[in-house]
DNA sequence: GCGGATAATATGTATATACTTAATAACGCC
DNA sequence: GGCGTTATTAAGTATATACATATTATCCGC
C-alpha cells in the first residue's frame, strides 16, 4: 500500500525512523511481526532488512529481548583490499615493479611473533606509479608455502592472492618515519610520516607477514 | 545427511572447497540448485550462505552468469569505530578528556572542501589513557547544527554520536608528522610519525570534519 | 557474418509456515 | 524478599513455492 514490500524500501524505512529519532537511542522498536503487518510485508523481509542495519551497527537485536537503536552505536567501516597494481591502475596511473631484495634469513622478533622461528625467505620490493615510489613492499615468506617461486616479475603480492589467497589473518594501520631505504625508494625525506599496513596471513600455517609503506601523503580510503 | 543443513554450514563447505581448491579462481561452481540438492538443504540456504561469502570479495555472483571463484579477489576488511573513551576502555586503560580549543574561525581548505565555506566552530580536544596523551582531536563544525552545546567535560566525539549519529560519512587514515602541538600533546618529539584518521560526516547538511591523530605507535586493527 | 529480437537460465526476492533458540518475565516456593 | 524453575517471547533459521530481473545464449533474417 505505502509503495513496495522490498526489503531495502523496509530498510530505508527504517533507517528514516531512526534518524529522525522516531526511534530515538535506547528505544525498543515494534517487533518484526508488528512491522510486517504495518509495512504490508512479510516477516522475513522485515527480518532481512533489520539485520542488515543490525550488521552496520545501526541496531542491536537480541533473541526474545528484541531490536533497539543503540545508545552508543558502534559503526562499521570496509575497505576493499585488493592487488597493489590494481589499485595504481584504478588511480588511472601506469604501474611498476622492481624486486629489490630476496634472500633467507631470520626475521625480527616481531615477525617471528606471527611466523614462528626459523629462517624465512625476505623480499623486499617497489611498487611504483607512473614512474614514482608508491609503496614499498617487506615481506617474509614461508618457504615451505612458497618453494622457490621467483618474485622478479611477478610481485609477491599479486602471486600470493592467485594462489593462497583465502585464507585467514589480520590486518593493522600505523605509521612508521621513513628510514634511509624507505627514503630512496620512495622519494622523500628520511623521517618522513608514513603510512604503513601490517598483515599477517596464515591458512593451516603461517603464509606470510607484509609491511606495506606508502609514499608521503596516500590515504586510504574506507566506506561506512 | 553429511551432518548439517544450516547456512553457515553450507558457508564453511563451500569455503573449504575454494581453499582445497577443488573451486578454483576462475571456475563457475554450481548453481544454487544443485547445491541443495546435493547438500540436502532448501536453496534459499544455499542463496544466504553464497551470499555471504559474496559480500566478503570470496565469490562473484550474477545473475544469468552463475556463481565463480574471482581470479583477484578483493577482500573486504572491517573495523570498528566507536566512542575513543570506549576504545580506551577496552585497552583496560583510564580514559580522560581535557578541551584545548574552541573557537569560531574560518577553516582551511581542506576542511571547506567538505564542510562548505563560512565560519565554522573550531574545537581541538586531547584524549588521555592513564593520563599519558592517547589522541588529539581536530574538529570542525557546522554550528547551525551543533549550536552552542559546550564540550568542555563531554568530548565531542561522545556528544555527536549520541545526537547526530546514523549519518553518512566518509573516512580514511594517512600518516602526518608530529607538529609542535601534536608533540606537546601526546608526549613525543616534533616530526615523528603519527597515525591519522580523517573523518567527514553529513546528513543533510555537512555536520562536522575532524582529524584525530594518534599517539606514536598506535595501531587500527581490522578484521578481515 | 552481423545485428537484433527472443528464449533460456541463475540469481534475487517475496511469502507463508513451521520450528529452534536465547533471553526475559512470571511464578511459586521457601 | 530472594531464588530457582517454568513459561513466554522475539529473533533466528529452514523450507517450498512463486515470481522478478539481469544476463547470456540462441535463433533468424538479411
Amino acid at each position: 500500500m505505502s509503495g513496495g514490500t522490498g526489503w531495502q524500501e523496509v530498510r530505508d524505512e527504517a533507517l528514516r525512523r531512526i534518524r529522525a529519532r522516531l526511534w530515538a537511542p535506547g528505544d525498543r522498536i515494534p517487533d518484526e511481526a508488528a512491522l510486517a503487518e504495518e509495512l504490508g510485508c512479510a516477516r522475513a523481509t522485515v527480518n532481512r532488512a533489520l539485520r542488515d542495519l543490525a550488521e552496520a551497527g545501526l541496531l542491536e537485536r537480541r533473541r526474545k529481548g528484541g531490536t533497539r537503536v543503540p545508545l552508543t552505536p558502534v559503526r562499521k567501516a570496509t575497505f576493499s583490499i585488493a592487488i597493489i597494481r590494481q589499485d595504481i591502475e584504478a588511480r588511472g596511473q601506469v604501474p611498476g615493479y622492481r624486486l629489490l631484495g630476496d634472500i633467507v634469513e631470520d626475521a625480527p622478533a616481531e615477525v617471528r611473533a606471527a611466523m614462528g622461528d626459523g629462517p624465512l625467505r625476505h623480499v623486499t620490493a617497489l611498487h611504483t606509479a607512473d614512474g614514482a615510489g608508491f609503496c614499498l613492499e617487506d615481506r617474509w615468506l614461508n618457504p615451505a608455502v612458497v618453494g622457490d617461486v621467483s618474485f622478479e616479475t611477478l610481485s609477491a603480492n599479486e602471486w600470493l592472492v592467485g594462489n593462497v589467497s583465502f585464507a585467514e589473518g589480520t590486518l593493522a594501520f600505523h605509521a612508521v618515519p621513513a628510514t634511509a631505504e624507505l627514503a630512496r625508494a620512495l622519494g622523500c625525506k628520511e623521517g618522513d610520516a608514513l603510512l604503513a599496513l601490517d598483515r599477517e596471513t596464515r591458512g593451516e600455517v603461517p603464509i606470510t607477514w607484509v609491511r606495506l609503506v606508502y609514499a608521503p601523503g596516500h590515504r586510504v580510503q574506507a566506506a561506512l
